[in-house]
DNA sequence: ATGTGAATGAGAATCTTTTGCATCAGCTCT
DNA sequence: AGAGCTGATGCAAAAGATTCTCATTCACAT
């Protein structure tokens, strides 16, 4: 992501918001929470405060650049968002995240707003379950 | 629910138990925060702490009485579970909640997990929309 | 009735997220 | 390149949600 991207979001280039995208796009995790962000901020040598990686991190929420999840545990993880909607698929054990489309289901919800009337702005459907490698661990 | 169906789940029958049980039967709101409840509480005459509200959901979740959902405000919210599951529509503009099931979706996600070869424990949908009285509104 | 371990209440503590405010840095216009 | 306006940042304090500590009380088997 270059700096003219965030410039035609109405965002102006700053230093944090370019590192902080950076660490979105770098990251191996796909789904960081905002400490996370912060923490991997620290650990590339940048000082930058907490309450402006959450301040960012809303921002490209609004923007459609990032879209925030709430998992099992309450608070929120962030994702770089491509565009591509995907739904999620979590092992209770270890966290590991897994993301799947499925067109059927993806009918079936506008269907179900539809007869409901509502206009759909968004949604999102979580499976939580054991992953195989928490599953052979147990035995 | 009598005194004894707690006993059954190993749970004594205790005056803050039967009290937050009886409002959650009765209140015309099937999703209630931990605060909602504290204050229903409050509202009838009882002195129960706020902790032990948290303390008894909590409870009621782990034997299976109550289920908890994570909406976009990100705070937990509480509803009886009678057994059935179901999943949710929710109005961002009012906070009105639909329920519905969808025997397409939950056979899809059986197989998805499958697929990835997940035990499944748990899932939840949640779709997002402006109700019909909103979208009235807007207008 | 009585004893014992579990449950409660009150407040402190913790965790996550937001906010206020003084300072600083992008960006636009010379 | 330089000046100024405006929005962005950092820090610390605040706020909101939830959990924990611990002394006291209660449910229930005996």
């Amino acid at each position: 992501m270059q700096s003219h991207d965030l410039k035609k979001l109405g965002l102006k280039a700053t230093l944090p918001r370019l590192k902080i995208l950076e660490i979105l796009e770098d990251s191996k995790l796909r789904h960081m929470s905002a400490e996370e962000v912060y923490k991997a901020l620290l650990d590339s040598g940048e000082e930058i405060g907490l309450a402006t990686v959450y301040r960012v991190l809303t921002q490209f929420e609004s923007a459609g650049l990032v879209s925030r999840h709430h998992f099992e545990g309450g608070h929120s993880v962030f994702e770089l968002d491509d565009g591509e909607h995907h739904d999620h698929l979590m092992c209770v054990k270890c966290g590991k995240i897994e993301e799947f489309i499925d067109d059927t289901i993806e009918d079936r919800q506008k269907a179900i707003a539809k007869r409901f009337e509502f206009e759909m702005t968004d949604h999102c459907l979580y499976i939580y379950g054991v992953c195989p490698a928490c599953q052979s661990k147990l035995k």
